[in-house]
DNA sequence: GATATTTGACCATC
DNA sequence: GATGGTCAAATATC
């Protein structure tokens, strides 16, 4: 039995017994709390088995398309293309129409993380390309069975510019960590914000790789004297798989970030931004021990990230 | 020693 | 045969 196998039947198997385990808190002197957790439970080990099924081939849709209660928002999300098997003893197939579902610009000026810890696997040199091509996946890949994988090359027409490709959808538990993060009072703060309106819009542009009508809704953000507040924001961006972009190309289709979030991500490891070579800042989420961030308070990590007065030069940040 | 990155080789597809 | 995606051994880093 190869590893899709397996990840399939554990994660059917955990399902069933999640259900179970629900109807037995069907009562109800039982906690809603409980029966929450245990339905988020069920609905991660169905993405999992559907992601696998869908990187097998199978064409299944791995997102609903109507949200849960207490669910993040999502939006209608459907992965694409066939995967090869990464097995040890499984051949190596060449993805044909990829499968990669988006692709998004991302200045050099700015943060090219997007929350979640990679994993090099490969780098090419691509035909007709100046500058190579590198390929990551998900480092929980085998500890969690997650898929999401992401291609990083730079623009030829512009080298400041990355592109990134994202193929498939975080099942490990650094999804589930941006989405439990944001409590109930961070998301009302927010949904204030957004009513007081007085926000400059920032907006995000994805490009469709294969001409699919993947559809990311451009939104507006609040901002407060620029700073950017946003555990619902920043959620909705990892929920996506969308990464940040572009202040160099600012328009007003792009989303600015400031320079300093170039750094790792993956908070409580090391961040290594080389100052020579971007594609080594492109992969400085990678470089990073596996410490799940789940461990980590998204308020603290916020505070980092979107601190504008926070620089890299400042000595204190490497102590 | 554990974990991440690099890089040449392998394989599927065109 | 060319090309792109992935593997896996060697190497680097902590």
């Amino acid at each position: 039995m190869d590893w899709e196998q397996n990840m399939l039947l554990n994660e059917l198997t955990q399902g069933r017994e999640l259900t179970n385990l629900l109807r037995k808190h069907l009562h109800p002197f039982s906690s809603p709390e409980t029966r929450q957790v245990l339905v988020e439970k069920i609905l991660s080990s169905y993405e999992k088995a559907l992601s696998v099924l869908n990187w097998s081939g199978f064409m299944v849709e791995t997102q609903p398309k109507v949200s849960i209660v207490g669910s993040p928002a999502s939006i209608a999300y459907s992965s694409h293309g066939s995967y090869a098997s990464d097995e040890k003893h499984s051949f190596k197939k060449r993805k044909t129409c990829s499968g990669w579902n988006e692709k998004i610009r991302v200045s050099s000026g700015t943060s090219l993380e997007d929350g979640y810890c990679w994993r090099k696997y490969g780098q090419k040199d691509i035909l007709g390309s100046n500058f190579p091509r590198g390929y990551y996946r998900c480092t929980h890949r085998y500890s969690q069975g997650c898929l999401a994988a992401k291609q990083v090359q730079r623009s030829d027409e512009d080298p400041t510019i990355f592109e990134v490709k994202y193929r498939g959808r975080h099942t490990c538990n650094q999804a589930t960590h941006f989405e439990k993060g944001d409590d109930s009072g961070q998301k009302q703060q927010l949904e204030e914000k957004q009513k007081q309106s007085k926000e400059t819009v920032l907006k995000v542009k994805t490009e469709d790789l294969d001409k699919r009508d993947y559809i990311f809704p451009s939104f507006s953000f609040p901002t407060d004297s620029g700073e950017v507040e946003n555990g619902l924001f920043f959620k909705s961006l990892m929920e996506n798989d969308i990464a940040f972009v572009s202040p160099a190309t600012s328009e007003s289709n792009y989303f600015s970030v400031p320079p300093f979030q170039m750094g790792s991500f993956c908070l409580g490891q090391n961040v290594q931004s080389s100052e020579s070579d971007l594609t080594e800042i492109i992969s400085a989420p990678t470089s990073v021990t596996n410490s799940p961030i789940v461990d980590l308070g998204i308020s603290s990590l916020e505070k980092l990230e979107f601190d504008p007065s926070f620089t890299f030069d400042n000595p204190e940040f490497f102590s």
